[in-house]
DNA sequence: GCAGGTCAAGTCTAC
DNA sequence: GTAGACTTGACCTGC
């Protein structure tokens, strides 16, 4: 048996549980203006420097970045040129925000769609996943940044879906630096998006709160191997009553349950797996989950 | 200051 | 044919 010792970060995502800090501060459409989102960019830097050091404190290894951190950067009424001066704001927080040597991820919304053959709907997802890689890119954010996405529709059709997503990763090969994949909880589940990400050679985001709900067989060596160099990313969230709905917290069984699930599988050139926590209570989550583990704190990095 | 209404986008399901 | 869920709150308006 490979031992755990020192091998899990984990993390939680883009906001305090009550908002008072949050990547993701935003305006509306008709307030889009130079003004309104150098304003909110300068908002989100400086909660997400606040948000590292809360995650350094407890121990945090991973932080995903709010999607909005610039808001509305891939809409059409967005001016190219107000990135020079966002790349302004970002380069001064840069050294404060690597002091912290916290992994950053993002995650782009349900709207991001490559599985799609509608070329409106790509071309605004690719515009939608080059600012996402702008974004890591400015903040010099090593490979292990990466950007994760589901599946998309399957229109009645999942095997042609699935071949239209390969085509249009593959037509656009900038998207490998840093997209992932990660199985949803009704239409790609973990075998698909296997499959998905050895074809593309690109890492797999195993979800496995998703994987509980749609169910399939998967070997985790096979999903270790789609990292390659780079350290896995994994989620985790519990039911929050209703089956789809992410819980308050994560139970430690679920946790624990899931680690199981992959220990075996582990091989000594795994030196970390990351763990986010997808649970409302975000930072609150990350405490009560150490506190539930700190008979088996060993676990954690 | 606060409560309630509204908010870019796509897909799918239920009615 | 269309409203609502999904997500995930956060912003804005009107009082």
């Amino acid at each position: 048996m490979i031992k755990l010792k020192g091998k899990i970060g984990i993390g939680f995502i883009c906001s305090t549980y009550n908002s008072t800090l949050s990547t993701n501060h935003t305006i509306i459409l008709k307030n889009l203006n130079k003004k309104n989102v150098i304003k909110c960019v300068n908002r989100n830097l400086e909660d997400l420097i606040k948000l590292l050091e809360l995650s350094k404190n407890l121990g945090c290894k991973i932080f995903r970045l709010g999607s909005q951190f610039i808001p509305f950067a891939s809409h059409p009424n967005f001016n190219k040129n107000w990135f020079k001066e966002i790349e302004k704001i970002i380069i001064d927080y840069l050294p404060e925000i690597k002091k912290y040597n916290i992994r950053i991820t993002m995650h782009p919304g349900q709207y991001v769609i490559l599985s799609t053959d509608n070329k409106k709907i790509l071309k605004r997802s690719l515009t939608e996943l080059r600012y996402h890689f702008w974004v890591l890119e400015k903040l010099e954010v090593d490979q292990n940044g990466i950007v994760v996405i589901h599946g998309g529709g399957e229109y009645g059709n999942k095997l042609k879906a699935m071949k239209n997503l390969i085509k249009n990763i593959e037509n656009n090969k900038w998207l490998k630096e840093r997209l992932a994949l990660e199985n949803d909880d009704k239409i790609y589940n973990a075998k698909d998006i296997l499959e998905l990400c050895q074809c593309l050679n690109i890492p797999f985001v195993f979800d496995y709160f998703h994987h509980q709900i749609f169910f399939s067989q998967i070997n985790f060596k096979e999903i270790f191997k789609t990292w390659g160099y780079r350290i896995p990313e994994f989620h985790i969230s519990s039911s929050g009553g209703s089956k789809y709905k992410h819980g308050d917290y994560v139970n430690i069984k679920d946790f624990k349950d899931f680690i199981k699930t992959f220990q075996r599988d582990l091989t000594d050139n795994i030196k970390r797996i990351d763990i986010l926590l997808e649970a409302k209570k975000k930072e609150l989550a990350v405490r009560k989950l150490i506190l539930g583990l700190k008979n088996e704190k060993y676990l954690l990095v």
